[in-house]
DNA sequence: GTCAATGCAAATTGTTTGCAAACGT
DNA sequence: ACGTTTGCAAACAATTTGCATTGAC
């Protein structure tokens, strides 16, 4: 299982009638060794500080294939940034956003997902995918 | 409780320390005016087809405003195009998107509302507020 | 009349694209 | 050797900013 996502790319790849590239493998590693939200600088300044050169243009070019065949996924705030995130063998989640501090929690809440499916195959749709954000605030203690 | 919003405004002008200018009203009383999603050519088009003259400038900065002080709201989808929307006297609601036409679906769920509180209160978090989209496909009916 | 608001055009920022050089097969 | 990918720099698009002019009070 821990290595099964590199086929799955592989295959990607061969789908996409485009070759396995180092600088293509390693954004994929990239989001195999990092948890997190990262946006396009963020992959860039990691890759270079671990030798590995690569271009904007080629990290924009590979986060949208990583994007298109599951790999990572792609949401962006209000501030218009775009972050990614691994999807391999992680489960679907959502996010709890600290508006103080920026930081990112994970949930997960099965009877959400089940009541927004029923929402939307009342009204004849099914769901593709979905962004739910929690903008929040610790609770003080006054 | 219709023209409740003006004194609203003028409120927060003044909290603002900004003077009333028809610029300002008159992006105020678009959103009075339409429901929907709206970006900032949008919003402009609609006023310099009705004889108001606005520059972006002046509708970024007030958008802003209308957001800050809650008359309007701002939703940023991965294409990274800003969307506001009414929100005066209209009660909060969620967004199912149709992938294919881009047709924005409002939807309401008390249960999903309560769920969600109830997860952000035990990390011990309040919602401020929320972002949840459901990006759809219609059913086919094969 | 004073100081803030506007509109314009230039600047900025995130992302995309065209093209010559480098690379995978 | 071939056609693809890369990196660079230029192009783009949405948004922001600086500044002279206009407008609210």
């Amino acid at each position: 299982m821990k290595e099964s996502y590199m086929n799955d790319f592989k295959e990607a790849l061969k789908k996409e009638n485009l070759k396995f590239t180092n600088q293509r493998y390693s954004i994929l590693k990239f989001f195999v060794n990092n948890d997190g939200h990262y946006d396009c600088d963020d992959i860039i300044h990691y890759l270079t500080k671990n030798k590995i050169k690569v271009s904007k243009a080629t990290t924009y070019r590979t986060l949208d294939l990583l994007v298109k065949y599951n790999f990572c996924s792609k949401m962006v705030l209000d501030d218009g940034i775009a972050r990614y995130e691994n999807k391999i063998d992680s489960n679907h989640h959502d996010h709890m956003i600290c508006i103080d501090t920026g930081k990112i929690i994970e949930f997960i809440s099965p009877e959400i997902e089940e009541i927004q499916e029923n929402i939307a195959k009342e009204k004849g749709y099914e769901i593709i995918k979905h962004v739910h954000q929690l903008f929040v605030k610790k609770i003080s203690k006054n």
